[in-house]
DNA sequence: ATGCATGAGAC
DNA sequence: TCTCATGCATA
């Protein structure tokens, strides 16, 4: 048996709501556009984006897989895992029900209207996608770090000084809400201001190599935030951790993240020094959601329909969806993380 | 490190 | 319905 799994928080359970989060939303918008190239295919698209093009985009697509090595994968070839892998939430009533209900095909209206905008430009820039990032840290760093369970693990000599700041207090369950992140850096900005791309990109490598220092994991990060009782701030995943460390995050969510991390980093490092100062020693049921797996044909047939309309209509996106024979739901949300993607962190291009 | 997914809030 | 912030699951 090798399961040895980093085990992550997995305690986002939305509860509290701040009174209202009304982040740069437009702003933000206006700026990634303004910073974004003029496309290539625009007037075209938009007159006659029927089956003709779903057809050319599709022919492109089958070039392209032709051209490659066809996978022995299914179209709607997904994983399944039942897993037990008892992990427990931050929240000490333990309580969250966690209500996923991964089965969401019940998308079947059809509504034909779509939202006034005209997101003309779209085009790709040079870099557009991924962006790879220098880190050689390993992921399987230590195996010890539950947050709230108390899990039997030991602990690396190098964990006891945040082990220990996380085993003291893990009460309430201030999970901060996934929208309630944010300060209003749009107006009166008085606190933290520092929307300086430049700055953001130092840090998070700084952020990262001092984190490597302390000899904790990007999922210890996570979960130790919630430690720091910072009113709305609760626990965070591996996953965001990373992409904060990899800039790739919205700059928004960058800029909201990098006081609480900077926060963290400085407690983490203040408990270490102490930790150092004294010579003391610490010893110290549930179905898993699935992951559709788009096969590469599939995949590669909708980046040549996103290329050309990256914002299909619920119709466009039933029929692509009925083309590839794949769930509606599935195409959709994979345009908008596509969507996401490319809009995603286009600043440090653009900076 | 990243792909696919959920959910709240904005349109 | 879309965007955005985030997360679980996985390569």
């Amino acid at each position: 048996m090798m399961s040895m799994n980093s085990k992550q928080p997995f305690s986002m359970h939305p509860i509290l709501h701040e009174p209202k989060y009304n982040p740069l939303h437009s702003s933000s918008e206006a700026i990634r556009r303004a910073c974004l190239p003029t496309p290539s295919l625009q007037g075209n698209i938009f007159a006659g984006f029927d089956e003709t093009l779903l057809q050319r985009a599709e022919a492109l697509a089958a070039v392209d897989i032709v051209a490659q090595k066809s996978h022995p994968f299914k179209p709607d070839a997904t994983y399944h895992t039942m897993t037990t892998m008892t992990s427990m939430t931050c929240t000490p009533t333990s309580s969250s029900g966690h209500l996923h209900h991964p089965s969401v095909l019940g998308s079947h209206h059809h509504h034909h209207h779509h939202p006034g905008h005209h997101q003309s430009s779209q085009g790709m820039d040079g870099d557009l996608l991924d962006h790879l990032t220098p880190s050689g840290i390993s992921l399987g760093g230590m195996g010890g770090s539950d947050v709230c369970s108390s899990a039997s693990h030991n602990h690396a000599a190098h964990m006891s000084a945040i082990n220990h700041m996380q085993h003291h207090h893990h009460q309430q369950s201030m999970n901060m809400h996934p929208h309630s992140l944010s300060h209003s850096s749009m107006g009166g900005n008085g606190g933290e201001p520092e929307p300086d791309p430049r700055e953001l990109e130092s840090f998070a490598e700084r952020f990262k190599q001092r984190r490597i220092k302390l000899g904790v994991t990007q999922a210890d990060v996570g979960s130790a935030l919630a430690n720091l009782k910072i009113p709305g701030v609760g626990c965070l995943s591996q996953s965001t951790i990373c992409r904060f460390e990899s800039l790739t995050l919205s700059h928004n969510n960058m800029v909201a993240l990098k006081p609480i991390l900077e926060a963290w980093l400085e407690e983490a490092e203040r408990a270490q020094r102490e930790k150092m100062s004294k010579p003391e020693i610490f010893n110290g049921g549930d179905k898993k959601r699935k992951r559709t797996s788009i096969a590469a044909p599939e995949k590669r047939s909708l980046e040549a329909y996103f290329a050309v309309q990256p914002r299909p209509s619920s119709e466009k996106i039933a029929a692509i969806a009925e083309k590839l024979d794949l769930k509606k739901n599935v195409v959709r949300v994979w345009f908008c993380n596509q969507r996401q993607k490319q809009k995603r962190m286009k600043f440090s291009a653009a900076h």
